[in-house]
DNA sequence: ATGTAACCGAGACGGTACGTCGGGTCTTATC
DNA sequence: GATAAGACCCGACGTACCGTCTCGGTTACAT
């Protein structure tokens, strides 16, 4: 979140404002609803903001970096997982919702956006997992437990083999949500939804097998 | 692949240079392996191609549309689905074969982005899907087709009903193994194509049942 | 004149625009007039003459440059000494001249600045001389050969003292009239330039002597 | 010569620094020999001052303030009039002097830079006239004061006429050293002090007689 | 053989945005 | 209340690409 790279503390000088850093998030967002990613300038960000170009380059290195972090707020206020009482249910519940999400037009815009630029430049992956895959992938780990604690997925006693699997899970959820939404352009309705879900559910309980 | 809006039919005129639109799109992946979408700039593809910019604006629209064409070229030479016996095998073949073609950095770095600008731009999207999607999803119904006739899988006698269920397939294959490669950024490697087929055949079978 | 550096002659390519040059340095004028030296900007200036900044500078180096070109068109078109039939008119008339030109704010504004610069660029001083200074200096010259072909003053022998001495008077007329303007900021008028001239003319007489 | 505006007296907290001053002044002379008039920043001459910024723009309103200060200095203390014991002597004397003076990079690239900023600036020509102009005049005042007492020149009843011929004499002086050391970029040596004073004591001579 | 229409290279054109820099002003904590 | 530090707004800088537009020249088909 927040600066790419906060001066560790200073002791001097005028203290940055923070209610520039969010006017400037909030700009980001708003530009990248009208313009898209493409058309989105700092210059103009900057102008929306209120604020001069030099404090927005103070705080960030550029395009790619602030649109993450303005894009991650929205991925930590809108996504949880409430228990929805079986992992079917949680599932589908989260696929809904992380599509909600990909619905927006500045998530749609900014998140292939950023993943594209990540492929050259290690820093943004990283900055892009921590302040978003990460945070999906919390919500699979979270499922998976109250499936176990359920009954309705068995312990798995390896860590490794464990982690695999989240991994694995996540990203045929994540994978499948982000490419209909976006690459076959069509929606996430109830509908595709309960297929998709009976689809991974069944292919859990037939690899994991019951308890 | 060539060009998006070829002029219907001139018959007068030097005709255009064959060796142009190859050189173009051989200069478009070698500078995308080079700089990447962000740094690609035309000018730069046209001097490395020995041709005029104007050339190139001739033939293309704009940065989105060459790089389809010149991406598009790869996936129509590098996607094929030889008959391994088994639905499983089968799947695991696709899944490293579109892998192996998202390892290359031109494509790595080429198709998220074109997706991003395609969330704005309804011709590139179609373009895309005609150029890419649509040769991935083929490979789909082939494999469906295939696995069918072994008795893998019933036939299915809606034939909307079936057009749903191979678009999700396809989300499903095509999400999870881009999602894996650039967005967890991990690869995708036969351990990971066995747990991911096993995950998916699993599925099917349990939610379509065998015939 | 003209550009910095006349690429000595291309034969392929999109010639570049006479209009655009002219257009150039009449906003150069302009834009001194109404802002002074320290306010103008190039962008201001290509904006004036509905010419891109890329064009600008694609013919000159800077500020500087340009207006040095902007300014010596006015010391080409203002400057020249119609013979008055003596040595006393030709100076008077000379020196009224030159302070008509350095009452134009396009000229106050820009000569000592440029002047300024120069003493860090060569290049720029270079540049002042063939453009301004030399010039001016040819009007000294001429006026000594028609003084010396009246009688007025001897002939020298000597062709490196004849040099010092035009070189001396040269210095004295254009720093006295650039002193009185700008520093001592009081005009030149008839009366200033009468006395001007008689201590002139009284000091070289008393010099060189009559022949 | 500190600032332009010394707050009358305070007699509440901490006293300005009056080592401050020197530095600022000393930073202001040294920064203008290493980089000249226009590459001069405010930043950069508090920074080599050890002073913040702030500090500086308490005590003077800009850069042309600040520059004119820092080199009136230098005039202050360069320039002063020792009787060489004929008019002729202490010509040379004061053009060679002002010469030294106009060789130093610091006067040589500040003086006309300052001067041409004070043709579009009121306030700036006053603090210029003020802080460097009338020293120099005064010199021109004593010379002839002696050279009347010497009997070399005669004594002028009318006191305008008089102004006025100081100032000729002044400009003519002041303008053939700057013209002849920032125009023509030739140095200032004894020959061409000796041949300018020549001719400008064979002008006086001639012009106004001998009591 | 000669038009002639469309191609080609080169490069200038009007624009837009970039990321940086300097100018002055302000807000802190410290002296 | 002056100071050092440094963030702030502003606006210009010079550069890089964009996509378009002349240029002078080159092909290759249709007379």
């Amino acid at each position: 979140m927040s600066s790419a790279a906060p001066p560790p503390a200073r002791r001097t000088g005028r203290p940055r404002s923070a209610e520039a850093d969010r006017a400037i998030l909030d700009a980001t967002r708003a530009a990248l609803v009208e313009l898209g990613w493409g058309k989105l300038t700092l210059g103009d960000v900057a102008t929306r903001a209120g604020v001069a170009k030099t404090t927005l380059y103070r705080r960030w290195a550029g395009k790619n970096e602030l649109v993450v972090d303005a894009v991650a707020a929205l991925f930590d206020e809108h996504l949880e997982l409430p228990d929805r009482g079986s992992l079917r249910a949680d599932i589908e519940g989260v696929v809904l919702q992380f599509a909600s999400l990909l619905e927006r037009p500045e998530t749609r815009t900014a998140l292939m956006a950023v993943v594209a630029e990540s492929t050259r430049d290690d820093a943004l992956r990283r900055r892009i997992r921590s302040a978003i895959v990460d945070r999906q992938k919390s919500l699979v780990l979270l499922g998976r437990a109250r499936a176990q604690a359920r009954g309705e997925l068995p312990h798995e006693p390896d860590p490794a083999s464990a982690a695999r699997n989240a991994d694995l899970i996540f990203d045929v959820i994540a994978g499948a949500v982000v490419h209909r939404t976006l690459v076959s352009a069509e929606p996430v309705d109830d509908e595709w939804a309960r297929g998709f879900t009976a689809l991974l559910v069944g292919g859990l309980t037939a690899t994991y097998g019951r308890p």
